[in-house]
RNA sequence: GGACGGGUGGGUGAGUGGCUAAAACCAGCAGACUGUAAAUCUGCCGCUCCUUGCGGGCUACGGAGGUUCGAAUCCUCCCCCGUCCA
């Protein structure tokens, strides 16, 4: 292990810069690199993540990428589970304390979890420690001593308890033990720099703070942008709904990030992707110039991440998908099938749309009619009380909105 | 423990006895325009039934009861949140 060879400084700093929000002190970090170019001893590096949901989108990914960055640089990346923490619950973020997981949703997300992480970083070389492990064996002697560590006033300084107490929101005691515990992974965990999304700032530093107070150096806090959602404006999330799941099909992935707005295409190509940051402002200009159509940027990039998650040919396909439906308004040749059973008389296409295409009720069915989104076979229906005709077998096409296509077939 | 303020649809938030499926705004959906971008315009935006009508029924303003011809609005009890005092 000792005979690792090493980039120069200047090389691994510029690399794993890219991106990067804030490197706090990043002249510690050039220090630390260079004590490890020295040694050949490779920098601990760790990125803790709570499963507290079962699928990761890309947002998570922006973290895991930078995580991936130093482990292409040689150093160990350490992929913590907080499957005590998500127990716990993060503040950070959120205007009001968070329902607790149980252990078994805990479990299960992890397992879940580590799958779609492997998409980005290398399995082989990844170290995987869950904080359970130190944490769940704790005495209440430790936290009480552990608590001595920090000072309320220095606590309450965050922004999340702050603006919480200014609206008269409830702030559970418990979220205040938080950044407390989960400095106690970075302490068991030695780890040299650890990686988190801005919003993680203060959770980063006291990690730091106590690593400190426990006889350690103090690990660099290294902390990314956040990657804004597709609406363009908040934080890419779930409950938003302005996501893209990571184990999405190919076209589903493909079409959400081309509905990205154009400005937003650039941050995710520097958070999303492995274009150095000079091949992005390149392509930047060439946008802008106008010897590139925007389109044309905006397709490469979903090309590329696609790619990531299923690989050159299903990111291929989802292309040519993509402009046949969109450009050339067609139906996709490969719409979602639907049989029905053939039967006397006829159905409500009413029904039928909530019964095949995902309409969650009648009223908004009948909606999406009044509205014209529907077609049958390229026709628009209209009439609210059209009925289809199940009594022969048969093959039908049937639109609802942009981007529901179903082949219903009566057999 | 005491005094006070608050809990309304996915979110913010108006509404203090009927005209309220509940203003307004945001988000969302659909259509037009387009590059499924943005912007813009138009419409929709609880559920359900049919004879699709400015139609009928049901459900909804923290919870449970009550007053009333009629309650998000008044009363009682309970739950939850916050502020101040201890």
């Amino acid at each position: 292990m000792s005979d690792h060879k090493f980039k120069p400084v200047a090389e691994q700093l510029a690399y794993v810069r890219k991106g990067a929000a804030e490197i706090i002190p990043e002249d510690e970090l050039k220090q630390k690199l260079e004590n490890s170019a020295k040694t050949g001893k490779p920098l601990r590096v760790y990125l803790g993540v709570d499963p507290t949901a079962p699928d990761i989108h890309l947002g998570h990914t922006v973290v895991l990428r930078k995580l991936k960055h130093f482990q292409d640089m040689g150093h160990t990346a350490v992929f913590l589970i907080g499957d005590f923490s998500a127990m716990i619950g993060d503040p950070t973020g959120v205007s009001e304390t968070r329902p607790p997981l149980s252990r078994e949703q805990v479990d299960a997300n992890a397992k879940t979890y580590l799958a779609q992480v492997y998409k980005i970083l290398d399995r082989d070389k990844t170290e995987v420690r869950y904080n359970s492990e130190w944490l769940g064996t704790m005495s209440s002697y430790d936290v009480v001593r552990l608590c001595g560590h920090y000072r309320l006033a220095r606590m309450l300084e965050r922004e999340d308890f702050r603006s919480r107490l200014d609206k008269n929101l409830p702030i559970a005691v418990h979220e205040l033990l938080y950044p407390l515990l989960t400095a106690i992974d970075a302490v068991k965990l030695e780890s040299d720099v650890e990686i988190g999304a801005t919003e993680q700032k203060f959770n980063l530093l006291v990690h730091r703070d106590i690593q400190r107070e426990y006889g350690l150096s103090g690990e660099v806090a290294f902390t990314m942008p956040i990657l804004v959602g597709l609406d363009g404006e908040r934080k890419m999330s779930k409950s938003l709904g302005n996501y893209v799941g990571i184990t999405e099909a190919p076209g589903e992935m493909f079409g959400k990030i081309m509905s990205i707005s154009d400005e937003l295409m650039w941050s995710y190509y520097e958070l999303l992707t492995d274009f150095p940051s000079p091949a992005i402002v390149r392509l930047r200009e060439d946008v802008r110039s106008g010897s590139l159509h925007p389109m044309e940027a905006k397709m490469q990039l979903a090309h590329v991440i696609v790619r990531d998650f299923h690989g050159e040919e299903a990111a291929t396909q989802a292309k040519e998908q993509f402009q046949r439906v969109f450009r050339d308004r067609q139906a996709p040749d490969n719409p979602t099938q639907f049989r029905l059973q053939q039967k006397p008389g006829t159905e409500k296409l009413v029904k039928l749309l909530i019964q095949c295409a995902d309409i969650p009720s009648r009223s908004e069915a009948e909606r999406l009619i009044k509205q014209g989104a529907v077609e049958i076979d390229g026709q628009r229906v209209n009439d609210v009380r059209h009925e289809i005709d199940l009594s022969k077998p048969g093959e039908l096409l049937l639109r609802a909105g942009k981007k529901k296509f179903l082949r219903l077939t009566i057999e």
